[in-house]
Formats: C-alpha cells, sequence, structure tokens
RNA sequence: GUGGAUAUAGCGCAGGUGGUUAGCGCGUCAGGUUGUGGCCCUGAAGGCCCUCGGUUCAAGUCCGAGUAUCCACCCCA
C-alpha cells in the first residue's frame, strides 16, 4: 500500500460542509440583495495585482501581512482588503464611470496574519462603497447607515445598533487640548474603554504622556451621554475649533437624515469612543454590534475618506464606504448556535428508483417534477431501500418520491413527506400540484 | 513578533503513580425490515497513539527537540 498525502488546507483558511456553505451562501445572498435595493452595482476586480499599486500606499504592519511573492518577472500581491483595488479601480476608469459611483464587492481577501477565533488568512469581505468626484454629499453618509440596517434587518440576527462617530470631532478635540501628535494613541487607548475600565485607561493615556488635566478632559469627553440629540447638544457646548465644529455638524445631519430615511433611534447611537482601525476615515466612522453579542465586536464597520485614490490619480475621489467580514460572522453565529433561522438545504424532493428497471419511468417523473420548477434529485444508484431512503433523508429534502413497479403500472408516485413520516400515492400529472 | 494550550479511528474525545489484546460517543457499512430514512437492537470495518531522539526489562503514558493546530496578546486598510 502506498503512503498517502494527507489532506488538508493551509492555516487560517476555511472550507465549509455543504449544509453549512448553504447558509453561508444565504446569507451572502441577502446582503447582496441588499446592496443591490440601494442602487450599488457590482464590480469585480482581481485577486492578484501588482506589488506597486496594491503596496502604492501600505507600510509596516500591513505590509507585513500581504502574501507577496514573484511570478517570473512579476513581482505580485493578493488583495488585503477591497478597497484599495476600489482606489485603482476608480483611477482608471474614471471617465467611464458614472458619479457617484456606487459599487459593491463581495470577494475573498487575503492577509497573512495569525489566525485566532473568527480570524482567517483567507475570508470573504462584502463591502459597498459610495465615490464622488470632487465632493460626496454627506448625505450619502445617513444613507450608509441605513443601509446597514437594511442589511442587519434581513440578516436577521436580532437587536443591532449601529454607532457613529466623526473623526473630525475627534481629531479636533485632541487637537484642541493639546495631543495632537498622539491622536492614533489616545484613539486606540479609549476604543479600549469598554474592554479594560476606566482605570487602565487613565494609566495607558498618562504613559503615552498625557497629563492630568488633558485625561480628565479625555474621560469628560468619552462619557458624554443621554439620547443622540443630548449628546448633540453637549458637543455644541464644547469649543474646540473649526474641525471639531464641522464634524459636530456632520454627524447631525447623518443622525437626522438618517431618521427621515427610516431609521429608528433605538438603531442608531453616537459614541464618541469608536476610534479603531481609523487609519483612513477621515469623517463619519460606523461600527455595528449586535445586542446581547457584543463580545463579537463590530459586524459591520465603515466610514468616510476624503480622498480614497490618491496614490493613483490628482483626482479628488472621496467616497463613503461599510464592509461587512462575512467569513468572520458567519464563523461566530455558528459557535453561538445563531443559524437555527437560516434555511438548510435546497434540493426539496428526491426520486427513488426502487429497482434499476424503473428507471425510465423514474426519468419521466423527475422531468415533471423539475418542469414544474420544483428542485428534484434523483438517486441512480443500485442500493436497498433503506439506503435510498437514508440518502434521501441525509440530503435534507422535505420529500421522497418513490417510484416502483405498482406506481409505473398505476401511472402514480408515493410521495412520503420525510419529516412526519406520512406518506401516500399521488396520480403523476397531480405531482406538481402536490408540492404547491 | 510575544505568551499559553493541545496533538490517540473519518469527526469529537477517554486513556491515575509506565506493564502485555488502546477504549467510548458520533459517523460509515451490514443485518433485524429482499420498497421506507430520521428512533431502537445486533454485528463489522476502521489506529506507524504527530515526527525524531532519550530514559527504561518495558513508553500512548516520563524527558528533550522538531513540526502542526488552537487560544490569547500585538496589530488590524
Amino acid at each position: 500500500m502506498s503512503e498517502k498525502t494527507t489532506p488538508r488546507i493551509l492555516q487560517g483558511f476555511s472550507e465549509l460542509l455543504p449544509q453549512d456553505q448553504f447558509m453561508f451562501d444565504s446569507l451572502m445572498e441577502k446582503i447582496k440583495n441588499t446592496y443591490k435595493k440601494y442602487g450599488f452595482y457590482s464590480i469585480d476586480t482581481p485577486t492578484l495585482e501588482l506589488s506597486e499599486v496594491l503596496l502604492a500606499k501600505a507600510g509596516g504592519e500591513t505590509e507585513k501581512q500581504i502574501y507577496r511573492f514573484n511570478h517570473y518577472d512579476n513581482d505580485l500581491s493578493m488583495r488585503f482588503d477591497l478597497t484599495v483595488p476600489l482606489a485603482r479601480y476608480v483611477a482608471q476608469h474614471n471617465q467611464d464611470l458614472v458619479f457617484p459611483f456606487k459599487r459593491y464587492q463581495i470577494s475573498k481577501v487575503y492577509r497573512g496574519e495569525r489566525p485566532q477565533k473568527g480570524r482567517f488568512r483567507e475570508f470573504y469581505q462584502c463591502d459597498a462603497d459610495v465615490i464622488g468626484a470632487d465632493t460626496l454629499d454627506i448625505n450619502y453618509d445617513a444613507e450608509m447607515v441605513c443601509l446597514i440596517s437594511d442589511v442587519m434587518k434581513e440578516l436577521d440576527l436580532g437587536d443591532y445598533c449601529v454607532r457613529i462617530n466623526n473623526r473630525k470631532i475627534l481629531s479636533g478635540f485632541f487637537d484642541s487640548i493639546g495631543l495632537k501628535d498622539k491622536i492614533t494613541d489616545v484613539l486606540r487607548i479609549i476604543d479600549k474603554l469598554d474592554k479594560m475600565g476606566k482605570e487602565k485607561v487613565v494609566e495607558e493615556l498618562s504613559e503615552k504622556g498625557a497629563d492630568k488635566d488633558q485625561i480628565e478632559k479625555i474621560l469628560g469627553f468619552i462619557s458624554i451621554s443621554g439620547t443622540n440629540h443630548d449628546k448633540i447638544a453637549s458637543l455644541r457646548k464644547i469649543e474646540a475649533g473649526e474641525l471639531f465644529s464641522t464634524g459636530v455638524d456632520e454627524l447631525e445631519t447623518v443622525i437626522n437624515m438618517a431618521k427621515m430615511l427610516g431609521m429608528s433611534e433605538k438603531n442608531v447611537s453616537i459614541d464618541l469612543s469608536i476610534a479603531r482601525g481609523l487609519d483612513y476615515y477621515t469623517g463619519t466612522v460606523y461600527e455595528t454590534t449586535l445586542i446581547g453579542h457584543e463580545n463579537f465586536g463590530s459586524v459591520c464597520s465603515g466610514g468616510r475618506y476624503d480622498n480614497l485614490a490618491s496614490y493613483y490619480t490628482d483626482k479628488i475621489l472621496p467616497g463613503v464606504g461599510i464592509s461587512i467580514g462575512l467569513t468572520r460572522l458567519f464563523s461566530l453565529l455558528k459557535e453561538n448556535d445563531m443559524l437555527n433561522g437560516i434555511e438548510k438545504n435546497e434540493t426539496s424532493v428526491v426520486v427513488l428508483p426502487m429497482d434499476t428497471g424503473r428507471f425510465e419511468y423514474a426519468a419521466k417523473v423527475v422531468k415533471v417534477i423539475r418542469e414544474n420548477g420544483i428542485k428534484c434529485d434523483i438517486f441512480w444508484s443500485d442500493k436497498s431501500g433503506k439506503a435510498k431512503f437514508k440518502y434521501a433523508s441525509r440530503t435534507g429534502a422535505g420529500f421522497a418520491v418513490a417510484v416502483g413497479e405498482t406506481e409505473e403500472t398505476n401511472n402514480t408516485v408515493t410521495i412520503k413527506n420525510l419529516e412526519t413520516g406520512d406518506q401516500k400515492e399521488v396520480e403523476l400529472e397531480k405531482v406538481s400540484e402536490f408540492f404547491r
């Protein structure tokens, strides 16, 4: 006996069994349809790009995580997100696009980071972005909030909250209290407030060089509470310069317009501590959490960026976008047994020829059922009756249709409901009615 | 990059202080039911116990190294 190669896949990569895949696809379909409903068009960029294109903007940590290799004379990289390829796409096809350009893309991206729970090296991102030429109205930011909200409703994962902040408010505020050069650090620290508590935040801020007065102001700032309007009102009272005020104006507009577009107050909330991963965002930022599953982290994030494609073109292309990490979301849902609401299979009928002499009649039966638009499988293998019904049952089909000598003689089929166990003989012409 | 854990049948796991035929559950296959699954019963197949080295009369078990995987941190365009 020769030694076999162990079948296995790479660390950090994943694949699903058919039933899970079906549910995964079903979630993806819901996201896709919602994006379409808001007027987004699909695009599909290459998995591989020239490194010089993909890395135009990258540096540091990110660059280390990119899968990069040479193929003959080409230095190639695998896309690590869908935003950079979008920037390239828009810069390249500028003349042929209609602006504001609304596109969605659902594709796999690749990151060579250490995998851990819910984090993979290959995973799906579901992105939707609007790109403006020169300018992009702030109301698009509000529309994205509704888009997120609609997606969450479609996915039907329970209560959710779209948390909104504005990067201008944060930058303006920290600038005004003299922490301009430490903004990145400060943002990272205050973002951890929920996770590690106030004392630890104070400690870390102080380590980074913030003085007592500054820390006090920061704590006061992030503890602003109340309804969205209360928060806006509180922010209005703070004197922190022009950028800050602009941010507050924008935030207020987004909140108000989102309401006009049908967002209810309970699903959208201003959260001044949202600050993570905002490096390239310049205005509105979003994070979405599932109520009762806050430990999932954000399931849909995004924001506004002022100039998407500055590395590729002199044109000014501001945008606002969102992204759902579907692979991670799915793995969290599965782990927490939250996939029950999703339909589990698609073949609803399996035809079982009870003996090999029945194949021709069975073929006729299958043809009739399929012509009626009903999903129908047929089991051709010459196995025991037990094995045939077991197959039907294990594929998750709702019905088994037994076709034997008796049925052929009577021009009927025997339909068994695999959930209830009931079965009865039905005339072939009436088969389709039975499944309606 | 840092720290922790794990590695035994297709999958999930058990195998005190080393001791002779390595078990259990699920799944698979067969039979009980030659045309009836999902429940029940009976039986069968399926293992270089991750790799290499060491200790020992004796290693799945102890020691060392390697590899792989998972978890957490870091980071997260």
